[in-house]
DNA sequence: GCTCTGATTTTTACATATAAAAAACCGTTT
DNA sequence: AAACGGTTTTTTATATGTAAAAATCAGAGC
C-alpha cells in the first residue's frame, strides 16, 4: 500500500505557513491552498480535516479559522515525509558507498526488498534510475551488476561533464545583458563571498553554493540532455562529499576562489579566460572525485 | 503472469541450429545449449521436452539425437517470442508515432494499459525508459507529460550527438593500427560498396548499416554516457525511418556516399578532414530527421 | 578431479489488489 | 458565471501473489 508522505509532507508545510498567522484569521481557500502546496484539493481536505481534529484550526460556516498556533509535537517527523521512493534512491546509495561493493558484484532485488523491507516492485522501479546513471547494469532475467563507481567511472563522468559545461559556459556568456541569469550569477557571487568571510563556521555549505552555480551555468545550455546530465554529476557528488571529510574546509576554501574566478571570467565574455577557468576548476574537482573514490576503495 | 516469450525464443533459435543438423546426430551437452542459447540451463531443459514431445528430438540414454529435421509448422510465431517489455516499447512508439499527440499531452498509464491490454505495473516501468529518453516526463502522482518529438528536441538530440561523434571519430583515428576496429570498417566499407551496386532492390536495408557504422565509432569513445545516448538516437532514427518513406531511396544513396567519405577520412587519419566529413554527414541526418518530424506533424 | 543430468530452491517479470492521491462532477453561493 | 466546498470516480504507487526462468544442489559417470 501506498504511504501516506505526500499527505504528512503537506500537512508538515502547512503547519509552516500556519507558523506566520495570526490566530483568529480566515485561512485560503482550499483550491487556493493546494496550488500553494503543490498537491491536490483532496490532500488539502485531509490535511484540514486532521488540523481541525487536533484542534489548530476551526471551522466558521463555510470556511476555516486559525485556532492555536502549531507547535513542534504537531509535526509529522521528517523521516516520514520521504516516499518510498525517494527512501529507495537513497538507502541504495548509502548501501553502496558504505559496504564494500567491488565492481561487478551482483545485486538482486529479492534480497535488496528484504533489506530495505519494502516489495520487490518498489526496487525494480527505482534501481531502473541507477541503470540509466550507468551505476547498475540489468541483465535480464537476472541479477543486476553493479558497475562502478570507479576512477574509470569518474573518468568517463568527467570527460562529458567538461564537453558539456565548455558549451553551457560559451552559450552563459552569449546570454542578453538582461538575462535573468546575470543577476542570479550576482546573487551567487555575493553568497561566495560571505561563505568566504566565515569559512571556519560555514564551510561545509559550500556544496550547495556549488550545485547552484553548475546548475545555472547548464540551464543555460538550454539542451535537456545537459541539464539531465547533470544530475548524475549532482547525485554523485552529494554522495561523495558525505563521504571525503579529508580536508574538507582547505579544498572549498580553493573551489570558492576557483568559482569565483570562473564568474569573472563568465563576466568578461572573453571565451580563452571561460574554457581556462572552467577547465581549471573541474580539473580540481575531477580530482577531489577520485581521491575520494580511492579513499573509498582503499581506506587506510 | 510471465509470458514464456524467452522459452519459445529460444525454442525457434533451438530449432535454426537444428535444420543445419543432420538427423541421428548427436545434441550438445544441455549446459554448452545454454551458453549458446544464451538462457539458463532450466530453459534449455523445457525446449528439449518440448522436443522431445513433439518427435523432432529423441533420447539415446542420457544423451538426445535428432529425430527428423524441423518445418516450419513447428516453430512459434515471431510475435510471441517478443516479451512483455519489448512490446510495451515497440507498441507505444508506434502509437505516438502514428496518432496525433501534440507535446504536453497527458498520458495515463491506466488508460494505456488498458489500450495494450497489459498491466500498469509493465505500462509504468518501461514508460520510465522513455522517460530517461526525454520523451515524456514525469510528474509524481499524476500523469505523464508527451514531450516531444519536434524540431526542439531533434536539435537538441543533434547538438549532442555532434559533440558525441566527432569525440568518438578521433579516438577512432586514434585507435592502434591493429585494432579490431579497424577490419570491421573494413567490412563495413565493403558493404557499403555492395549495396551501392544493388542500389534499386537494396536500399531498405541501409539504416542497419548506418546503425552499425556509427555504433563502430562511438564504441572508440569508450565511455558508456556516448555509448549509451547512441541507443537514444538509434531508437527515434528507427521508427523515424518507418514513418518518412518520401524519397528514401535517393536519401539513402546520398548518405552511403557520404559514410564512404566519412570512412576513408577515418582511414586518413587527418583530424580535420575527419572533422569535416563528419559533421557533413550529420547535417544531412538532422535535415533528414526534421523533415521526417515535419511531415509528422504537418501531414500534406 | 571435472562434466553431465536430474531435482530443488530462489529470483525475476508481471498481474492483481488496494490505500493514497488526483481528477472530475455537482450543487451553492456570491 | 466564476469560485467554492462537498462528493464521487479515476488514477497512481506499491504490496502481494504466481508462472517463468535462473541458480543452486546432488548424485552419476568418466
Amino acid at each position: 500500500m501506498k504511504s501516506s508522505s505526500v499527505f504528512k509532507r503537506a500537512h508538515n508545510r502547512c503547519l509552516n505557513k500556519l507558523a506566520g498567522t495570526e490566530p483568529g484569521a480566515l485561512l485560503p481557500a482550499e483550491s487556493k491552498l493546494a496550488l500553494d502546496l503543490g498537491v491536490s484539493r483532496t490532500t488539502v481536505r485531509a490535511v484540514l480535516s486532521s488540523l481541525t481534529s487536533t484542534g489548530i484550526i476551526c471551522r466558521d460556516g463555510s470556511g476555516r479559522r486559525l485556532a492555536r498556533r502549531p507547535l513542534a509535537a504537531d509535526y509529522f517527523p521528517e523521516a516520514q515525509t520521504e516516499s518510498t521512493g525517494a527512501a529507495v534512491e537513497r538507502r541504495f546509495m548509502e548501501w553502496i558507498l558504505q559496504g564494500d561493493f567491488r565492481p561487478g558484484k551482483l545485486i538482486n532485488c529479492a534480497e535488496l526488498a528484504r533489506q530495505f523491507s519494502t516489495s520487490t516492485t518498489a526496487i525494480r522501479e527505482h534501481l531502473a534510475h541507477f541503470n540509466h546513471f550507468g551505476l547498475l547494469e540489468r541483465r535480464p532475467n537476472s541479477a543486476w551488476m553493479f558497475k562502478g563507481i570507479t576512477a574509470d567511472f569518474a573518468t568517463e563522468i568527467y570527460e562529458i561533464r567538461e564537453m558539456f559545461e565548455l558549451r553551457s559556459a560559451h552559450r552563459f556568456a552569449e546570454l542578453a545583458p538582461d538575462a535573468a541569469a546575470w543577476s542570479e550569477l550576482d546573487i551567487i557571487e555575493r553568497e561566495h563571498r560571505q561563505l568566504l568571510a566565515n569559512i571556519d563556521e560555514r564551510y561545509r555549505d559550500f556544496s550547495r553554493l556549488d550545485e547552484r552555480l553548475h546548475r545555472l551555468i547548464h540551464d543555460a545550455s538550454q539542451n535537456s540532455f545537459v541539464v539531465n546530465f547533470y544530475d548524475v554529476i549532482s547525485m554523485i557528488f552529494h554522495y561523495h562529499y558525505q563521504w571525503n571529510k579529508a580536508d574538507e574546509k582547505e579544498r572549498n576554501f580553493v573551489a570558492l576562489h576557483e568559482h569565483l574566478a570562473y564568474i569573472a571570467a563568465l563576466r568578461s565574455r572573453d571565451l580563452r579566460t571561460i574554457d581556462a577557468k572552467c577547465r581549471a576548476h573541474l580539473k580540481t574537482a575531477r580530482k577531489t572525485l577520485l581521491q575520494s573514490i580511492d579513499l573509498r576503495l582503499n581506506p587506510d
